[in-house]
DNA sequence: CAAAGCCTGACAACTTTCTGACATTTCAAA
DNA sequence: TTTGAAATGTCAGAAAGTTGTCAGGCTTTG
């Protein structure tokens, strides 16, 4: 019943437990990483940008919901089911008004969890599924990691890719300086400002993608980021 | 914590349950359709095309299970949550395993039942939550920090912005300046008069947003500040 | 009409973004 | 392992855009 690409993380502190959710989870079939503390646990969120995120509350430093409102105030889509021991009706209202797309509480039954699984994965996960996408004439192929634009192949170099294709999954949205360093450079700090190479990055790619063409699909939103957009008519 | 527009069909048999399940969704500010019986469920799912299925297990003629295993095989995407007093785990996990999106077992709390359609739901409607407000043809989108006027994008700085979300978060009302140079400009003390700085910000912004429009939103109330409403007809 | 309040064009000061030139790192071929 | 070209990062100064200031004109009100 499993979905072979799917990846999971577990955040849970207690060993055995997250043992036995590893286990039992790749046995359906699942790719799993696991996080025994809050702060890892977010890290991971980022670095292995799972599909479904399994989160117990009861952490030992900080509260599972204080991670969980985070991850939703940093406008993730991560999907997230709770699986914990506070289990009163109050607990699950405030999980899931929280942000959580299910609440299942200890203990539980193997196989109801791993049918909740499948089931908030069942439904397409965004875009992933298709290696192509397109805005306006211009084409990405993230399977073979090219690009083109009105049938001319763009020459990119991989950062260049990815901070195209990471502009191209948020369409029309304002990507900002602080989303491109975490999600496309992944520097948690540095002791020069990332903002430069990124205005740089951005320059190298405006001039492969947009110089050569009319139509500017790349821009500049002063004070808040980027933006890459079909400019209206 | 509802999204207004959402529509939902609840198939129950049981008046008194459909009642008051009609009654508690409809307070929380959805749409909402019934039916009594598998036949005219499956009709409405057709006809009124819901957002999500409320479905009940024991129907009179039908297995409930029968109906969602039908929509599944049409392909239909509609979200479903079982509810019903078939409770034991193999329920649960046969109900999500033939396509249910989420499973509440009866008796239940009205509000987990509520927090749960809210989550459900929470993935369909894009953002809208309370990102955007409208002032006659003004939308503005919080998030994305966007104004746009009978379809035209209004290229705003970001004081200009921040200077019409706050006249729009007090629409009717006549904001003063005083308002406006704690709220907006955030100065206690300058020694140049703020007063000026406001009214020449006013002027830019009407430059935009009313200028190049019959109808003008923006209104200077002498000796008082300013407001932003439609005027009278 | 005069005074108070409001509007506006011009410009200055400032902030943010862009860019060319150079430095460093990476990685694969020799 | 060494070497060298391509990729990426750093920096300083230019360019572009935003916001604040000011002076004078306009409008309303008493």
């Amino acid at each position: 019943m499993a979905q072979s690409s799917s990846k999971i993380l577990i955040i849970e502190d207690d060993r055995k437990m997250s043992d036995a959710l590893v286990a039992g989870i790749q046995a359906d079939g699942y790719e799993v990483v696991a996080a025994g503390s809050a702060e890892e646990g977010f890290f991971l969120v980022h670095s292995e940008r799972p599909d479904l995120l399994l989160l117990d509350l009861t952490l030992p430093q900080r509260n599972g919901l204080d991670i969980l409102r985070q991850l939703r105030k940093d406008g993730t889509d991560l999907r997230v089911l709770i699986l914990t021991s506070h289990n009163t009706v109050e607990d699950r209202v405030a999980g899931l008004n929280t942000g959580a797309d299910d609440y299942l509480g200890k203990p539980f039954s193997f196989p109801e969890l791993l049918a909740r699984i499948d089931a908030l994965l069942r439904r397409f996960l965004p875009s992933k599924e298709t290696s192509t996408l397109s805005i306006g004439d211009l084409c990405l192929d993230r399977k073979a990691r090219t690009a083109s634009r009105g049938g001319d192949v763009l020459d990119l170099t991989a950062r260049e890719f990815d901070l195209l294709l990471y502009l191209a999954e948020n369409r029309g949205r304002t990507v900002s300086r602080e989303m491109l360093a975490r999600d496309v450079w992944r520097e948690m700090s540095r002791f020069t400002p990332i903002d430069n190479v990124i205005d740089v990055q951005i320059a190298r790619l405006r001039r492969k993608v947009d110089d050569p063409f009319s139509v500017k699909l790349l821009q500049t939103i002063r004070g808040l980021g980027f933006s890459l957009r079909e400019p209206l008519p």
